[in-house]
DNA sequence: AGCCAACTTAATCATTTGATTAATTTTTTT
DNA sequence: AAAAAAATTAATCAAATGATTAAGTTGGCT
């Protein structure tokens, strides 16, 4: 009687051509308005009329809106994560190295999805433990290749410079722009072209700048 | 018959021994609600819950949702342009004085108010015109006697370096963690204590960061 | 005291909104 | 082709939610 959501592609055979199965224009229109609105402001039929396709569906497939927001930020965050691993625990490149190709990767994504962070860090606010146990950012922190580069690197240079700092550092001058990208457009006068303009520049900018940080000896205390 | 609020402090005579006016009570309530939750996600039975009032009395004070959500709005972003303003156009103090007091007067602020950043970045993203016509950053901050400074350094040090940049750096060194701490507690296993004294930390670091961003002479291409 | 305006409350309204139902159409299987 | 299963629709439900109403209550003023 009932569709179970399975989590795998439905049944999209040959047939397809150019066209999405009725699962998957929901979770396409889904994720746009999730993204755009967050979960609290998003109406289901906001989702149903996005997608095109009759409200009853999106129960029909997907249980209840809680069910398909979980499916939508599961994979949001997983795309950010993705992009971490690969970088983070390649044994062949240098900690410079790695900083680069961070930057480079994250602000090529957040050029194209640049309403991820502010929904993944909203919704974040809202339960924590809930959204952080679908994943395990955790441990691959800790033991990523990474982190022992960097703890090698401070050690042959003696600095004391805590390693979350330079993280958060990162982080912030990655994303806080996406975050306050309507402010910043809207103070500015600066249009989306020349916002991305300016995200480009910075692909080549954060990594000098980070790499001053690393090498001021007299960083902590 | 209706009451219409002016902004003004309500009656408040010499009766008030510590305790509120319903008013005051209300706004109060409104602003812990709405800065933990946002909009959408916020009820006006939380506010009153919250307030300890019955929720008529909201409509009757404020007569909207929507209304009690603007003022506490414009109140949350006064606060910390209020913050950079006297910095900024303070003609006394150098470059790298204004740097040091913008970052602890708000890192202050928000270890005291940390869900400002990310309710307002949140709310900007719904109506970014709306709230933003409501205060004028933007003539303050061509205007301000800090980008004077800034221009003049650049050309003394014959570098190339676009403010928005260095103010994207500032702004995301500082206010990135408080917006993502939810995550950072929980992924690293800080306490509260412990995350405001990194930020603490990051007083006196950040200043010494982007001097040497700034110092930096190849920093353009 | 008596009046008036401001304040407060409980009850209720109207709309929105997530979800379900029962009927209908389409697709797959036998 | 017949039967069964899956997909889709229109109509509807029940709860949540912003807002109002009408009936008090309080406090100041003359």
């Amino acid at each position: 009687m009932h569709h179970n959501y399975t989590g795998q592609m439905a049944i999209k055979t040959l047939k397809d051509k150019s066209d999405f199965t009725t699962e998957e224009k929901i979770k396409n229109a889904a994720r746009i308005v999730f993204h755009q609105k967050g979960f609290a402001a998003t109406r289901t039929r906001d989702i149903a009329d996005e997608a095109g396709i009759n409200l009853a569906l999106l129960n029909y497939y997907f249980r209840s809106k809680k069910k398909l927001f979980d499916i939508i930020m599961v994979e949001s965050l997983q795309g950010f994560i993705q992009s971490m691993e690969g970088v983070f625990n390649n044994e062949q490149t240098t900690l410079t190295n790695k900083i680069e190709t961070l930057v480079n990767n994250y602000i090529d994504l957040l050029i194209e999805k640049p309403d991820i962070p502010l929904f993944v860090l909203s919704e974040l606010r809202t339960n924590p433990k809930e959204l952080l146990s679908k994943i395990d950012i955790k441990n691959f922190l800790l033991k990523s290749y990474f982190l022992k580069q960097f703890k090698l690197y401070v050690k042959e240079e003696k600095i004391t410079l805590n390693p979350l700092h330079v993280l958060l550092n990162l982080m912030g001058m990655i994303v806080f722009p996406f975050i306050a990208s309507p402010g910043i457009k809207t103070l500015g006068g600066i249009k989306q072209e020349e916002f991305n303009a300016l995200m480009v520049e910075r692909k080549k900018l954060i990594p000098r700048w980070t790499h001053a940080l690393l090498k001021m000896k007299t960083v902590n205390f």
